[in-house]
DNA sequence: AATAATAGTTTGATAGTCAAAATATCTATT
DNA sequence: AATAGATATTTTGACTATCAAACTATTATT
């Protein structure tokens, strides 16, 4: 049915421009930059990650990653490690400090998702649950 | 269920993860910046709009969207017209052009919307659907 | 009528970004 | 094992995006 999937393409554009007008505010309310937080969050859910893994995720060239994890290093967030196999790779990791950041903007996602799906019933939570993540496998 | 809706929280995060790689992606490829595709989802989506009330939607502020709407207007993608009834307020739409270019963003949309969903019945399409108005209309 | 509030623009300073060049390391071919 | 090509990261210089604050014009409040 082609109509109904243009309102399902069109809702999650709109679930997707107020999740990130949300993300914006949240960001501005906290003193660290949109990248920064959008690092900790990455490497808070995927753990530890290359230098070009994770520009590729953020969608910026390795160079601008490079100044940003600086900045974030000096700052305390996170930190550079050998990789152990290949040398001329880098892990990005968060420090402990990065990893209360973590947490802390995840209370806010934690309280968000909760807010959103407050009518949600204990079965339909869990069935958009696994909507999410057979989506999230398909990308 | 606590364990439940942090599942659930960290399915969103990696949604929204995913698709804003994917849509820096397709804005790179096209030669448009990431705000002005921006802007012409949200206006195309929403109809015409006040500087204020865009600003917002967008996560900028007037000021740097001043500049940005300047832009656009020059690439013959939006145009500002006058407020019926408040004449401080200006409203920014969609030219012939800009149009056009939200169909055609949207049309990479759709094709991702249907990528992401193929596995899915007609029933299930239709409950995610209504998953996803419910929680916009929460936002 | 005066004052405060709001919408938008302009400006100067700062931060984010990219492309291209440079360095170091790994992989494949001969 | 030697060479050539590919890959990961950093550096650099130019450009773009952004904000905060000052400014103009209009509307709302008192």
């Amino acid at each position: 049915m082609k109509n109904q999937d243009d309102h399902l393409n069109h809702a999650i554009i709109e679930f997707y421009e107020k999740l990130s007008s949300w993300e914006m505010a949240v960001v501005k309310d906290n003193g660290f930059s949109l990248p920064q937080v959008h690092t900790v969050e990455i490497l808070g859910l995927n753990g530890p990650m290359r230098m070009k893994e994770l520009a590729e995720k953020i969608g910026v060239t390795t160079g601008t990653l490079t100044v940003q994890i600086d900045k974030m290093v000096k700052a305390g967030l996170v930190l550079r490690r050998a990789h152990e196999t290949d040398r001329r790779s880098i892990l990005v990791e968060l420090t402990d400090a990065g990893q209360v950041m973590f947490e802390e903007h995840d209370k806010l996602h934690m309280q968000l998702t909760a807010d959103l799906t407050v009518n949600f019933s204990e079965q339909e939570r869990s069935l958009m649950l696994d909507f999410f993540k057979r989506i999230n496998n398909e990308f």
